[in-house]
DNA sequence: ACGGGCGTTGCACATATTGCAACGACTCCG
DNA sequence: CGGAGTCGTTGCAATATGTGCAACGCCCGT
């Protein structure tokens, strides 16, 4: 909508590829090379854009201060954080929040106990939404027509043998994880990684948030991780409560 | 530089505080509401900013998939990672990686063993710029006049009573972390939290980055810590040669 | 049914953005 | 040492682009 603003963003991702000079920014946006360099030095400006030694740009610190001050603000998040960190002390494994945003389903939190290593490579990252746990109970809440939509839109990599592959056989696993109110990826992205999902509820009712637990294969057998799923759903019907705002639980 | 691009980058940091609607954008903004919504509108077609049920809007998914990627792409990171992995290991400690950009230092990774709670809390924060040992290893080998004009930019936030508050102390401090070829900070930040770090060095000499690990009191005391000081400086050398560019370091 | 709040649209105006061309810094190579 | 080439930077004139306005429409509460 607007012409300059759009340039202007358009730089971001071509920078996430790596650092780049002016000339190669303004040839990829097809713009004049002093139409880039002024969009560069508003970038700049505000820290979005960093130039370096060799005067090539790389995307800028604030950048990152950005994402993250907006996940720490994120209503949900504060809130089921400790009850994430309480289900990983309790079961010992990895533990992931996720939303659903505008045909995405992004990770905003992870508690990991064995290998804190490359602990936020995922956080912020989209998540496999054809197969993962989490993003089959918040596609299984969206309105028919938007589902539909979604379902029609997404593509669908065969991760494994168990991947699900297609819209139809998509739709089909939805409709019965709605049904039963929880869900499941028995190796449908890594082949020996398991886990299992509960949906976090707002006070609408409607799914705002999903929490599971992953562990692989060597750890515990697909049949354990599941017998742990009463756990997952407690965590989950817990936060549910708090986000709904119901500060204390009564006695019903 | 930009008027419209500036205008729609200042709604970013704006957000980040939390959900705001298009009035709310627009008087913060000091433009009309229309400017706000067709400003608004470019943000949303790039994934930048959230349009949430209640037509509020929010930071999009796009800027953490942006962070993500930009983090990633950081070659000094990829490199660094395994090795302060391995310092962790060792030690089991905090183990940080921060770098020098633009006035602000910045952690791009962290590897903590005992409490991975919150882990991600602070990858991308500016870091306490006036105390922190790795900052003082980066600030020290900025050029003399950079370092001056930053120093004397800086506000000197008394954290804990040992914090550095001025900047004539704090450019001696930066003298002496350069003659010694590393760093301390011995409850500079939070009182009972000490660090030691070492510089990490590209292929021209100059500090890339540095490393550092941490630890409460009660956990090791400060002598014990800077006993740690070989082990950090080693690991800094070790990330030094291969960033550096020596795939195998001969026998000299 | 009515009023107020808020988002949205179309339009005329002029301001901010654009591309150009010329300049300057720097490097490479003969 | 000098000349050609590369790449970033600047000033400027033309106009495309973004702006504010006013009117509209939608939703919600009363």
């Amino acid at each position: 909508m607007s012409q300059t603003v759009d340039r202007a963003l358009r730089i971001l991702p071509l920078l996430a590829e790596g650092p780049a000079n002016l000339e190669q920014v303004a040839t990829r946006l097809d713009v004049h090379k002093s139409t880039a360099l002024r969009l560069l030095r508003t970038l700049h400006e505000h820290g979005m854009v960093y130039r370096q030694d060799d005067q090539r740009y790389r995307l800028g610190a604030r950048l990152f201060a950005l994402a993250q001050e907006a996940m720490e603000n994120l209503d949900v998040r504060g809130i089921a954080h400790p009850h994430l960190v309480a289900l990983n002390e309790l079961t010992g494994h990895t533990v992931h929040l996720a939303v659903y945003e505008e045909g995405e389903v992004v990770y905003i939190d992870k508690v990991e106990s064995r290998y804190p290593v490359r602990m936020y490579s995922r956080i912020g990252r989209p998540v496999a939404i054809t197969v993962a746990a989490v993003a089959k109970l918040l596609l299984a809440d969206l309105p028919e027509a938007e589902r539909r939509a979604v379902a029609r839109t997404l593509e669908y990599p065969r991760y494994t043998a168990r991947s699900t592959t297609d819209p139809a056989a998509h739709l089909a696993e939805l409709a019965r994880v709605r049904e039963q109110g929880w869900a499941s990826d028995l190796g449908g992205h890594e082949e020996s990684i398991n886990c299992v999902a509960a949906p976090i509820r707002g006070a609408d009712g409607r799914v705002a948030a999903a929490c599971s637990i992953s562990a692989p294969n060597v750890v515990v057998s697909a049949e354990e991780l599941l017998r742990l799923r009463p756990r997952v759903q407690h965590t989950a019907e817990a936060i549910s409560r708090e986000y709904s705002g119901r500060p204390s639980e009564g006695t019903r």
